[in-house]
DNA sequence: ATGAAAGCGCTAACAA
DNA sequence: TTGTTAGCGCTTTCAT
């Protein structure tokens, strides 16, 4: 009852086990004859190649490893359909490992998928990740990488991100647009590569529209909202202050969830008092309360992108003497939490 | 640059790379001299062994594959979560494949996690999935499976459920307890596990409490909410009816927010003229519009129990005599979308 | 206590 | 055109 092999082909027509190869992977030195014995029989006997044994012989697998941070987001969790849909009809197969933002796991699962000999990374970097080396070396020894979202300025290869610097420009000119002056910024870790061109457009917008930038009015949570006691102080923070802000541009999903909580607990009026954009691909946003303004990545075409890229790279290894970032449009899809029911039906 | 191996262990320290072999795992018959040279020299290079020559030697790979429909979806990826973190103290890898619901990967899936050696396999089946023959067969190969959530009843082997039943029988006895008398019930296909047993759950609690079933007050969706066109028209069946619905109590994360947008689109206020109650682990169910009252799963716990079975029935296969299947205790929490704002603080 | 050799499933260089 | 052999990395008899 186990799997048959070529062995066991072979046997039973009294061929050896190359030939039986041959056959099976349509080599031209072979009879033709012979070939559809072989073929007939295999099919027959629903023969399938030990993926494992091809492995061990060329040191590859046909497989590609994800690392992200967590699949428990649907911006994660679409990359990861983007990836899955590419990768699928080119006969890869996606191996997915979440890193939890612990730098720790990330390199532990960044070796496991080496030491089975993936044929190509894609990776989110965790937003505890400061030191890189682990994926430095890997590229030095020729494994193909391909970085998309939170990318690492240090290391040169295909990356794909959205345009952070735009998305957040545009989501802060609609603030502002709205009649907010004193627009404050809930973000991430500082290091990570989203934060700060997320950070720069929201700069250059309060710069080009005239309003001053405060660095009071950016709050950094090193958990990126997942620890929820953190996330929620740094709103209670900026409510507190002596001017609170009148806008609170959120850059992640859980940052906006939490930030939207404290201020319905606080029975905040959203926009009126505090108006609200989020980076999110939060897939209820329509029907939170109220509805959420969003500035929306592509993330399934960014997935495709990176796919695309990670698969060019691994069977075209030489062809590749300049490495792009493509950096994808972002959308800002306007609802009441910006600005107000009335308005928007007007 | 490439990996060391067993071999170039040997070469180094003249030895026989079976004398190393015997060093590294820790052998009786072995020189306690030779044994420190070679683990000192091994760590020295960081060896690692190959786990694919490893799989490939014993045909089994210390890792266990996981089959669910979707992770864009907070039950899953909290079921998925709870997989993890066993596994990953008990030493075993996760390998997650999702079938979208569509059989036909399922079946590709299972066959390509087979064809890996993975240990076991965890199971959720996908709502088009009527035949089992792909799972049986390996059962009866001797492959360990653990289903859960949605299980066959076909299959004896451990299973890991929601008490479905009970989750069911608990909304609808709060519905009828908010002085509903229609409720109506939107789920999934008929043929999967979850969906007869909720059914089961809000049948059982219109009878106790007196109130008539009425077939015409339960839609099936046969993409489980998946297709937003099909979703919608049930519910819009629904509300068209000559007597429509007072209350709707949806089996699944789509189903519900689905509903939600229709009766929102049509200004349908909810719960005084129509209280909802869904079956869900929506992470921001507490921020929609109205806050939305939920039968949650224990998903976290439910993935940590079925890789505990599973990993039982791998290490120690013939201990198992009896199959179980763990039914764990959903929790029902009340919020607007059946209690309205008043009821709920006084 | 150590080494030589075989084998897991497959492919490819080399022979015939 | 087909067969023989070696080898991918590792473990495990079987000798020594």
């Amino acid at each position: 009852m186990e799997a048959i092999t070529i062995k066991d082909i072979a046997k039973a027509l009294n061929l050896s086990t190359s030939t039986v190869s041959r056959a099976l992977r349509n080599s031209y030195e072979i009879n033709p004859e012979t070939k559809r014995l072989v073929m007939e029989y295999a099919e027959r006997m629903n023969y399938r190649p030990n993926p494992i044994a091809l492995s061990l012989k060329d040191s590859k697998s046909k497989s590609i490893g994800v690392i992200i941070p967590e699949i428990a987001n649907h911006f994660f969790s679409q990359l990861i359909n983007g990836i899955e849909s590419i990768a699928y009809n080119l006969g890869y197969h996606v191996v997915i490992f979440q890193s939890h933002d612990s730098y720790e796991r990330e390199v532990a699962n960044t070796n496991y998928l080496v030491s089975r000999k993936v044929d190509g990374l894609l990776v989110s970097l965790g937003s505890l990740t400061t030191n890189l080396d682990h994926f430095q070396e890997l590229m030095e020894k020729g494994l193909p990488i391909v970085f998309l979202d939170r990318v690492p300025k240090e290391i040169e290869t295909h990356k794909v991100v959205a345009d952070n610097f735009a998305g957040s420009y545009e989501a802060t000119a609609h603030l502002i647009s709205t009649g907010k002056k004193r627009i404050a910024h809930l973000t991430s870790p500082i290091y990570l590569s989203i934060t700060s061109e997320r950070l720069a457009g929201y700069k250059k917008a309060l710069e080009d529209f005239g309003l001053p930038f405060d660095e009071d009015y950016v709050k950094y949570c090193l958990y990126g909202g997942k620890m929820v006691a953190e996330n929620e102080a740094a709103v209670e923070e900026l409510l507190n202050m002596s001017e609170p802000p009148d806008a609170i541009f959120t850059a992640s999903d859980r940052l906006t969830t939490g930030c939207l909580s404290v201020l319905n607990r606080r029975n905040i009026r959203i926009p009126e008092e505090i108006g609200i954009v989020g980076f999110t691909n939060i897939s209820v946003a329509e029907l939170l309360n109220p509805p959420l303004t969003a500035v929306v990545q592509p993330a399934l075409d960014m997935g495709q992108q990176a796919v695309e890229l990670l698969i060019r790279l691994i069977e075209h290894p030489q062809k590749t003497d300049v490495f792009e970032t493509r950096s994808v449009k972002t959308s800002l899809i306007k609802r009441e939490s910006s600005v107000g029911k009335q308005a928007l039906e007007i």
